[in-house]
DNA sequence: TCACATTTGTCCGTATGTATC
DNA sequence: AGATACATACGGACAAATGTG
């Protein structure tokens, strides 16, 4: 049995309007940068209190569709940071579910070589470029004797952007963000080993570089073994 | 430079008290089937106003961790539907990036034939009983003249189940939830092929059975096929 | 069936904190 | 530095929903 008809009006004001707000935003009606009026406005125009439209306010804000300033000119900012709330979000059922680290890295690596097969052959000269400066970057904080744990992070994401296909963005965003709370967990920080990640990033950016798909792979196995020995000194 | 100390107080009340209240959830003081104390209550409990609490209620309800009922006997109550909560945030990403359904497709059956990997090694006796019951109903609809979407979709997140890592769970659902959404914008149901996605679900469980990773790959790579010109049909 | 108690949903008025000009 | 505009927070009130006697 299906239903044929929306009701006259959701059971409660908050979820209405921001439901309203939303689909303005997908419709591109308000886009990143524009300033919604202050609450109080806001109120008078749909015709409610303000504390109705405040907690209207806190959905879309945990959304991630707006942040909100105090002061003058303050008020809601249409903003875009969905993929940032989504990854708290995988966080979050990380720590709820207690998943452990290993089944973390397992999907993790299946995930990323499959995905390494659609980088080989889309990945630009952008995404070459920007991948250089990455592992160059992390090149310098080893010399400098600082961790290149952050950059280390930032090349997978590189990566799932050459792949040209925004659910391994999404997934990959999501589950570094996983990996990255993890360490953060950790205590003792292991250069020796952040440095032989580094160099597997370097040789890996390299065998993209000519379209290589099997030494890329083989290396990304390698980087596999580094990082699970990583994983479990947690 | 790195902040040694957390401030006294976050900015915001209702950030405070949800954040409290999460990581309560997480050392399990609360469980899922608690009923908290009313607001009033918790107001009190705080020191802090009810339009505050209100506020850090719609956070926590947002991320699946309580609903709230009306009346006597009602109030918060803990639960867990925060797998729900991501499906749907993945629903509000494919909307506001836009993605194509070609997009998802492509992701999807690359993820899922890395994933038959481990459903091949690790699919019990229970997930095999769950496969035969889905494909049973499944056949049962198509008997009735009845679309089987539904037993279609879920067979791909009992799957993700048998492979016994929650990542895969995770994103399996959240993508199917994407599909789901996708195939109910659409005006026409083709039964012709629901009919054969049935039937190489049942195919590709016999070859789960049969621990035949081979046909089983080679029967997903049917299945895209179907899937495809399905999808495509939007 | 009806009244009642409890709890959320919503409103108004007011005061305080905070960022900008 | 002071005025302005905005969010944050408080308290009290009533309406609506929902289970209980």
């Amino acid at each position: 049995m299906t239903t044929y008809f929306e009701p006259y009006k959701s059971k409660r004001s908050f979820d209405e309007i921001s439901n309203q707000m939303k689909s303005l935003i997908f419709q591109g009606v308000f886009k990143p940068g524009d300033k919604l009026p202050p609450e109080s406005e806001i109120a008078n125009q749909f015709n409610v209190s303000r504390q109705t439209i405040r907690e209207a306010m806190r959905i879309l804000e945990h959304c991630g569709f707006i942040t909100i300033q105090q002061g003058v000119n303050g008020g809601p900012l249409i903003v875009d940071t969905i993929l940032n709330r989504l990854a708290t979000f995988f966080i979050d059922i990380f720590h709820f579910k207690k998943i452990s680290p290993e089944e973390v890295t397992e999907a993790r690596f299946d995930i990323e070589k499959v995905m390494l097969h659609h980088v080989i052959e889309r990945a630009d000269d952008s995404d070459i470029e920007q991948l250089k400066e990455n592992v160059m970057r992390a090149k310098e904080k080893i010399k400098a004797n600082t961790s290149p744990f952050a950059e280390n992070i930032a090349f997978h994401k590189l990566l799932a952007r050459a792949s040209k296909n925004y659910i391994y963005i999404i997934v990959i965003e999501s589950i570094m963000a996983v990996v990255a709370d993890f360490r953060s967990e950790m205590k003792n920080v292991d250069f020796k080993r952040s440095r032989k990640i580094t160099q597997y990033h370097e040789d890996i950016l390299e065998s993209i570089m000519e379209r290589n798909l099997e030494r890329s792979i083989s290396l990304f196995e390698k980087l596999l073994g580094e990082v699970q020995a990583v994983m479990a000194a947690t």
